[in-house]
RNA sequence: CGGGGCGUAGCGCAGCCUGGUAGCGCAUCUGUUUUGGGAACAGAGGGUCGCAAGUUCGAAUCUUGCCGCCCCGACCA
């Protein structure tokens, strides 16, 4: 992409209203526009690393198995009526009537709905288990949104169902989820560590946060320092049992300040013990029948009886991990993109826009990047020098190349790691080598 | 939803207390000189001061109502 015709309307003044740097750097760096409270315009830049997050959501999720639909916004009230939840859900829903004086309901989320779906075409044990999810926008009136898109009141979610026919097989999807949702937190560049959560009325362990660790984030979490450097579980055969990946982290204390028991956590020696604060990131759940039992949904199984299916919902909140990243991940100058979700690979910093050598070299060199799959960003803009390497900070992507007529004159580029600072010579040809090499494409 | 704050040019702000017809920096446009880390000079354009009503000869400024936004708390991907 070339710059001048790009659309990337950049902010050099910190706007007044936003707090965190997040919202600062999503803000001066033309990713999103504030509409409402709570609810954004999705720039160019903004969106590109939108889709890259959602990308990898969705391929972590193939891989564990889950199966892709999409369900609508808009929802009946009816269904929530039939589990109890549109009296129980409050203000945070937004509620519309339609031209027929029909109540209807912006879906905060779809757990009524596909337990409908799941009801009217499932009958028998053997097509379970089901894993379906979905990426979707929603809404919920939140009391007070804030921090950008940390928490927006429309948002972006990835939302997983599970249906199983009993509980013990409901744990073997759980487990895909926990394992799937290490792999995508891993993939995005982030250290996601898995608390235990409140289970509310339903009890037991099976509910974990996942949060990343970050100095703005909303709550204050306690564990064991290990879980923090352990690896993702990566390839692995989702149809095998997975409780030791699951079970080598349960193992380890971890837990929000609303769970956080502090006799639990001394007993951790003390060189261990970290406290933090977190993002949630993403929130898995086991709550058996409590929306298949009042909506009917049961299959026949094999002792020939019917049985109501145990359920769990995943959720991965997409538009929030946009903002989340930057939290963990940026200095005082900008953004600091992991390659995984970068908008661009490498942007391309012509020092001498008009200067017919270095016009040619940054054209060259932006074909060539072009053709190897770097996606390269090229500023070839009237701007002085350090406008353009001020303006390729503040928007983070992972390598910058400078070339300007000085370097030419020896046959070189420079090549800048935005993320360490680092900065080499290299003759273009071995330029594009080591990006293409460092990109992985 | 309780508490606090803000709304003046695209962005960041001053002016308001003490009413007299709107200003600064950045950005934008034109020209000249510049060009390896946010250039200098000269000139220009851009605002019904959030909306409405009231007080007044006169309101950005005082009063009332409404709208919008932000921050702190309790709840949430």
């Amino acid at each position: 992409m070339r710059l001048s015709n790009y659309f990337l309307p950049l902010l050099k003044e910190t706007p007044a209203e936003a707090t965190i740097a997040s919202h600062q750097y999503m803000l001066r760096a033309g990713m999103i526009k504030q509409n409402s409270a709570g609810i954004y315009s999705w720039l160019p830049l903004g969106l590109k690393v939108l889709r890259n997050i959602e990308r990898i959501v969705r391929e972590e999720q193939n891989k564990a198995g889950a199966v892709e639909m999409l369900m609508p916004t808009i929802q009946s009230a009816d269904l929530w009526k039939e589990t109890g939840r549109y009296d129980a859900y409050g203000p945070e829903m937004l509620r519309i009537t339609d031209r027929g004086d029909r109540e209807m309901l912006y879906g905060p989320t779809n757990e009524d709905m596909i337990t409908d779906i799941f009801r009217s075409y499932v009958r028998s044990y053997k097509d379970l288990p089901k894993l379906l999810y979905h990426i979707q926008w929603k809404f919920r009136d939140e009391r007070r949104p804030r921090f950008g898109v940390m928490r927006g009141r429309e948002f972006l979610m990835k939302d997983t169902y599970s249906f199983d026919i009993d509980k013990d097989a409901a744990r073997l999807s759980y487990n895909k989820m926990f394992v799937a949702y290490l792999n995508t937190f891993s993939r995005l560049g982030l250290k996601a560590i898995p608390v235990k959560a409140d289970t509310g009325p339903i009890g037991g362990d099976l509910s974990h946060e996942f949060v990343i660790l970050a100095e703005t984030g909303e709550s204050e979490v306690f564990c064991h320092k290990d879980l923090v450097e352990m690896d993702a579980p990566g390839d692995v055969n989702f149809s095998d049992d997975l409780s030791d990946h699951v079970e080598a982290r349960t193992a380890l204390y971890a837990a929000a300040d609303e769970m956080h028991d502090a006799d639990e956590f001394a007993k951790i020696p003390e060189d261990k013990q970290l406290t933090a604060r977190g993002i949630e990131v993403g929130h898995i759940f086991y709550f058996g029948d409590k929306y298949s039992g009042p909506m009917k949904a049961k299959v026949m199984g094999p002792d020939g009886k019917e049985h109501v299916v145990m359920m769990g919902s995943y959720g991965v909140g997409v538009s929030r991990l946009v903002g989340g990243i930057i939290e963990a991940s940026h200095d005082q100058d900008g953004i600091i993109w992991p390659k995984s979700v970068a908008p661009f690979g490498v942007g391309i910093i012509n020092l001498k826009s008009g200067d017919a050598e270095a016009d040619a070299a940054c054209e060259d060199i932006y074909r060539q990047l072009t053709e190897a799959g770097c996606d390269p960003l090229y500023d070839d803009t009237s701007d002085r020098g350090g406008v353009k390497f001020s303006r390729m900070d503040l928007i983070g992507l992972p390598y910058q190349v400078t070339i300007g007529p000085r370097g030419l004159k020896n046959g070189v580029v420079e090549i800048k790691s935005r993320r360490t600072g680092e900065k080499q010579e290299l003759s273009p040809a071995a330029a594009i080598v080591f990006l293409q090499t460092e990109l992985g494409s």
